[in-house]
RNA sequence: GGGCGUUUAGCUCAGCUGGUUCAGAGCAUCUGCCUUACAAGCAGAGGGUCGGCGGUUCGAAUCCGUCAACGCCCACCA
C-alpha cells in the first residue's frame, strides 16, 4: 500500500462524508439505547458560515460523536431561523434594489418575495456544515416557518392568550423607525455616544421680569411633545417656579410646572422637560400627573403633523435645524459636550431607538420567569460555565412584559381576529376564529369575510423559544414518541448573547409545556475574537472564511485549530496558527501510520523493550482516558483534546512507537504488531470526536472492515486497570534517557557512537535496561566507578557516570557540579527551616511532615555525592 | 450607578478541598540534528517575586481585605 509522506485531507474528507451519508450513519431513530439529544442553535435561514459558527458546531459534533460511541443513541437535529426583522430587512433591501417600494406590495405579494429568497439562500449554510463533517440527522432539518414549527407557534399562542398571559394594549415600546417596527427591550442594544446637551430657556408665563427657565436636554427636538416642566419639590433654586407655568420654546404652547422629586436636583438646572409620549421615564410621569401625551413622530422617524412645526423632517435633521432656530430666536442658553448613552435596534445597528407609544401584543413574565428560576439556580439545569448563573437569575428577577407583535409580514402572523363591532378573538385558524366569534356576539350571519386578521407578526424568538419541544413535534402531538424519547436534550451548546433571547424562554417554555428541562446542560461558548483581541467583523477584514480555511488544513485541521483555543465562556483568540498546529498534528497521526503499515511481521521472539513498552503504554492509555472522561464531564473540551494530543504525540509516537519499532529492515514480532495495532486503533476513536475524518480513514485501513463499518459506531475505549507503579517507575527510566540524551548531546557525541553507562551510587532497577539500551544506543549498563575522563549526573538519588575518554571538559563538569551544590544547599536550607519550626512539626499533616523528613535525606544524599564528585574534578 | 468575571512564562491558558501532581501545559524561542514514519519533523535547553499592597496561617498562586488594570452584563438620570 502506497501512503505519502503528507496526509492530503482533501479527497479522503469528501470519500467519508458521503459514506456516512449513504449509510445512515447520522440518522436516529428511537430504539431501545439511552437517546442523547442536541437541537442545533438554528441560524438564520439565509446566513453563510462564520467563525462563531465553526467554534458552536464543532462543540456540537464533538459531543454528539462522542456519545454516539458511548452507545448513546445520539441525535443532532439540524435547521434554520427565519429570522423575522433580519430577514425582513434583507428582502426590503433587494425589493429596493429592483426599484420595488415593500408599501406598493401587498402582503401575499412580499411574502412570495421572502419566500424566494429563503428558497434561494435558505440552507447554504447547513450545507457549509457539512464540509466541517457535522454529523446532523439531515432528515430531520426543520424550519421555524415551516409547516408543524408554525403549527406549535399558533397553537402556544393561543393557549397563552387563554390562560390570560398574552394580552393587548398601549404602551411605552422601543419603535425602530426604519424597519417600522416595535422591538423587545432585549432587542436594544445600549451604545455610548458623544452628543450635545441643549439648555433652553423656557419663559414663565406672565412674568413681569421676563424670567426664564432653564432645560437641559439632549433631545431638543421633542420640545413639541413637551407638556409639563418638573421640578424637584426640595430644590431650593427652582422654589420660585412651584405653581406657576412656562411656554415652550418655538412652540408657544404654555405648559404647567409640576413637582415630583423623580428629578434630579444636581442634573443641569434641575428643571426636567416632560415629553410624555416619547420617553419612558417621561411617560410614567405623564401617567401619575395625567398629562396629555402628543406623538410627534410618524413611525419613520420624521415629525408628524401634530407637533406643529418641522413636519415632515426627519428627527436629525430638525435637531440640527432647531438648535439653529432656537439660537436665533434666543431661547438657547448654552450648548455643551456630553456623552449619553443611546439605544439602537440591534438588527439595524445604524437606527437610533424611538420610545414610542404604541398598541402591541405582550406576554406576562411573572409566572413563567418564576418556573424557570429555580431549575438552574438548583443545577437541575448546569450551566457551564457557571457564572451565567448570576446573569440568569438577574434577569428573571428584573423581567418586564414580552412584547411580542413586530409590524412585520415576515413571520408568524398573530391569530387575532378583529370583529366588524369592534373587540377580537384568538384562535388557531379562521375557521375556529369565525365559530368562536358567532358565539362571542350571538351572531350567526357572521362570515369570514367579516374577520380581519391582526396584521402584525410575532417576533423570531416566540418560535425558537420552543424549538427543542416543537422539533420533535411536542406541542401539536403532546405525547408522541419521539418527544417522549429525545426530550429533554442533553446539551445546548451556544454563545452567551442570546442566554436571554433564548436560553432563557426557551427554559420557560420547557416548563411550560413539557413540565421538564428542554435540556441538562448549558455550555457557553465564548466570542470568537482574531488573536489580537478583537470581534470578528466584516468592516475590520478580520474574519476567516470558515470554507477556505477548511480547504487549506483540512476540516480536522479546522476542528483543532477552533478547540485548542476554546476554554468554556472565555473569548477565544482565533489565531491561524492554531489550524496550521492541527494540521501538523493530521500530518503526525498520518506518518505514524505510514510507519506501523511499512513494517514486515515475522515469527520471531518478543524483545523484552517490547514486552515492557506494551505494558508501559495499557497503563498510560487506562490512565490517560479516565482523564479524558473526566475533562468530559466538567466539559473541559479543550483539555480533553491537549489530553489525547499529548497521549498520540508523547507518548505513543516518541515513547511507544520509538520502543516497539524495529532496527532498519528489521521485521517486527507478531504480538507486538498486534498490539501496537489495537493502541493506534484505540487512539483513533478517542480522536474520532474532534477529528472525524482521518480516523475514520485510518481506522479502515487498520483492520478488516466491511461496507457500512465506521468508527463513528464503533465503542469508545474504556479505562482497565492502570499501574502507577509502573508509570511512576517509567518516568524515572525517562529521566534518565533524557539525561543521557542531553550527556551526549552537551559533548557532541553522535548516536551511533554507542556508550556504557555505569551506575556509580545509588539504587537502579534494572527491570528496565532494555529500553534504556535501545532508546539511548547504549553498549552496556552495569555498576561502574567514575574516573576523571566520565561525565556524571544524578537521575533522583542516584549517581550515573558515562566514560568518554579525552571528551571531557574538567572546567566544565566543575561548574556543573558547584552550580548544582549551590542549588541543593538552599533547598536543603529551607526543608530544615521549616522542619526545625516546632509548629510545623507539631501541627502540619503528618504525611507532609515525613515528605519533609524524605526531602531532607535526598538532598543530603545527593549532596553528599556530588561533593565527592567535585572533590575527585578537583584532583 | 449596580453586578459578575479576569490578571500565572513572549502568546494562549491549566493549577479542584492552602503543604511534591506546586510553580505547569501547548505554542513560540534557543541549541544540535536531513537518525529511512514524519524538517508540517527528532533530541535537548532556557524562560515566571503567580497584577500591587496588607492580613489570616507553622505554611498562601490558592483563603480574607484593599487598590489597580482590562473585559462582560444589567440600569430610566434628562
Amino acid at each position: 500500500m502506497e501512503l505519502t509522506s503528507k496526509y492530503n485531507p482533501q479527497d479522503i474528507e469528501q470519500k467519508w462524508y458521503q459514506y456516512w451519508l449513504d449509510h445512515k450513519l447520522f440518522a436516529s431513530k428511537p430504539d431501545g439505547r439511552e437517546a442523547y439529544t442536541v437541537v442545533i442553535p438554528p441560524p438564520n435561514v439565509t446566513g453563510v458560515l462564520h467563525m462563531g459558527h465553526m467554534l458552536n458546531e464543532t462543540i456540537q459534533d464533538i459531543l454528539v460523536r462522542r456519545a454516539r460511541m458511548m452507545g448513546f443513541n445520539a441525535c443532532w437535529v439540524p435547521g434554520t431561523d427565519h429570522a423575522s426583522i433580519a430577514t425582513e430587512a434583507k428582502v426590503v433591501n433587494r425589493l429596493a434594489q429592483q426599484g420595488i417600494k415593500k408599501a406598493d406590495l401587498t402582503r401575499e405579494q412580499f411574502l412570495e418575495h421572502a419566500w424566494d429568497w429563503t428558497n434561494e439562500h435558505g440552507g447554504i449554510i447547513l450545507k457549509q456544515l457539512r464540509r466541517l463533517g457535522a454529523s446532523c440527522d439531515w432528515d430531520r432539518t426543520a424550519f421555524t416557518m415551516d409547516e408543524k414549527r408554525s403549527e406549535s407557534v399558533i397553537k402556544v399562542f393561543c393557549d397563552l392568550y387563554r390562560k390570560g398571559l398574552i394580552y393587548r394594549g398601549v404602551r411605552m415600546v422601543n419603535w425602530d423607525p426604519k424597519a417600522m417596527t416595535a422591538l423587545s427591550d432585549e432587542e436594544v442594544v445600549y451604545k455610548e455616544e458623544h452628543s450635545k446637551l441643549y439648555y433652553l430657556r423656557y419663559k414663565v408665563e406672565g412674568d413681569a421680569e421676563g424670567r426664564y427657565a432653564v432645560v437641559a436636554t439632549t433631545r431638543p427636538e421633542t420640545i413639541m411633545g413637551d407638556t409639563a416642566m418638573c421640578i424637584n419639590p426640595n430644590d431650593p433654586k427652582n422654589t420660585w417656579l412651584k405653581g406657576k407655568r412656562v411656554i415652550v420654546p418655538l412652540v408657544g404652547r404654555v405648559i404647567p410646572v409640576i413637582e415630583d422629586d423623580y428629578v434630579d436636583i444636581e442634573f443641569g438646572t434641575g428643571c426636567l422637560k416632560v415629553t410624555p409620549a416619547h420617553d419612558v421615564n417621561d411617560y410614567m410621569l405623564g401617567e401619575k400627573y395625567n398629562l396629555k401625551s402628543i406623538d410627534i413622530f410618524n413611525d419613520n422617524g420624521t415629525i408628524s403633523e401634530a407637533a406643529g412645526l418641522y413636519v415632515g423632517m426627519d428627527r436629525f435633521e430638525v435637531r440640527k435645524q432647531i438648535e439653529k432656530d432656537l439660537a436665533e430666536a434666543e431661547l438657547l442658553e448654552k450648548v455643551e459636550d456630553y456623552t449619553n448613552k443611546v439605544g439602537f435596534s440591534e438588527r439595524n445597528p445604524d437606527t437610533a431607538i424611538e420610545p414610542k407609544l404604541s398598541m402591541q401584543w405582550f406576554l406576562k413574565m411573572e409566572h413563567l420567569a418564576k418556573i424557570a428560576l429555580d431549575p438552574v439556580m438548583k443545577d437541575d439545569i448546569k450551566f457551564y460555565p457557571s457564572k451565567y448563573k448570576n446573569t440568569y437569575r438577574h434577569w428573571l428577577e428584573n423581567i418586564k412584559d414580552w412584547c411580542i407583535s413586530r409590524q412585520l409580514w415576515w413571520g408568524h402572523r398573530i391569530p387575532a381576529y378583529y370583529l366588524p363591532e369592534g373587540g377580537f378573538v384568538v384562535a388557531e385558524t379562521a375557521e375556529k376564529a369565525l365559530a368562536a366569534a358567532k358565539a362571542k356576539t350571538g351572531n350567526a350571519a357572521l362570515t369570514l369575510n367579516d374577520l380581519r386578521q391582526d396584521e402584525d407578526a410575532l417576533d423570531t424568538w416566540f418560535s425558537s423559544w420552543l424549538w427543542p419541544i416543537s422539533l420533535f413535534d411536542g406541542i401539536n402531538n403532546p405525547d408522541n414518541e419521539e418527544i417522549n424519547y429525545y426530550y429533554p436534550t442533553a446539551d445546548l451548546v451556544t454563545g452567551p448573547d442570546i442566554i436571554f433571547f433564548w436560553v432563557a424562554r426557551m427554559i420557560m417554555a420547557g416548563y411550560e409545556y413539557k413540565g421538564t428541562m428542554p435540556f441538562r446542560n448549558v455550555y457557553f461558548t465564548g466570542i470568537v475574537r482574531d488573536k489580537l483581541g478583537r470581534k470578528m467583523s466584516k468592516q475590520l477584514g478580520n474574519s476567516p472564511d470558515p470554507l477556505l480555511l477548511i480547504e487549506k488544513y483540512g476540516a480536522d485541521g479546522v476542528r483543532m485549530g477552533m478547540m485548542l483555543s476554546a476554554p468554556a465562556g472565555n473569548d477565544i483568540l482565533f489565531d491561524e496558527a492554531l489550524c496550521e498546529q492541527g494540521r501538523n498534528f493530521n500530518n503526525k497521526i498520518w506518518n505514524a501510520l505510514r510507519l506501523v503499515k511499512g513494517w514486515q511481521v515475522a515469527d520471531i521472539e518478543q524483545p523484552e523493550s517490547a514486552k515492557i513498552a506494551i505494558n508501559w503504554f495499557d497503563s498510560k492509555l487506562s490512565a490517560t482516558i479516565e482523564e479524558i472522561n473526566d475533562d468530559f464531564s466538567k466539559y473541559r473540551i479543550s483539555e480533553a483534546l491537549m489530553t489525547v494530543y499529548k497521549l498520540f504525540w508523547d507518548n505513543f509516537s516518541s515513547w511507544y512507537l520509538e520502543m516497539v519499532k524495529p532496527a532498519y529492515q528489521q521485521p517486527i514480532d507478531a504480538q507486538t504488531y498486534a498490539a501496537t495495532l489495537t493502541y493506534f486503533e484505540k487512539l483513533m476513536l478517542l480522536l474520532h470526536p474532534f477529528m472525524p475524518f482521518i480516523t475514520e480513514e485510518i481506522w479502515q485501513v487498520l483492520g478488516q472492515r466491511s461496507d457500512g463499518d465506521s468508527i463513528m459506531v464503533a465503542q469508545m475505549p474504556t479505562a482497565s486497570r492502570v499501574d502507577t507503579t509502573l508509570l511512576s517507575d517509567f518516568d524515572i527510566v525517562k529521566e534518565l534517557i533524557a539525561a543521557v540524551r542531553s550527556t551526549r548531546l552537551a559533548r557532541n557525541i553522535p548516536n551511533k557512537e554507542a556508550l556504557e553507562l555505569h551506575i556509580v551510587t545509588g539504587t537502579h532497577h534494572h527491570a528496565y535496561d532494555s529500553i534504556v539500551l535501545k532508546m539511548c544506543n547504549l553498549a552496556s549498563i552495569s555498576q561502574g566507578g567514575k574516573d576523571a575522563t566520565a561525565a556524571s549526573f544524578m537521575v533522583r538519588t542516584t549517581e550515573y557516570a558515562i566514560p568518554l575518554g579525552n571528551n571531557i571538559n574538567v572546567e566544565e563538569e566543575i561548574a556543573k557540579a558547584e552550580a548544582e551544590i549551590e542549588y541543593l544547599t538552599g533547598f536543603l536550607a529551607s526543608v530544615m527551616k521549616k522542619l526545625g519550626n516546632e509548629k510545623f512539626v507539631a501541627n502540619a499533616k503528618p504525611e507532609i511532615v515525613t515528605n519533609e523528613r524524605k526531602k531532607q535525606a535526598d538532598a543530603e544524599s545527593k549532596l553528599a555525592t556530588l561533593r565527592a564528585t567535585l572533590a575527585q574534578l578537583r584532583k
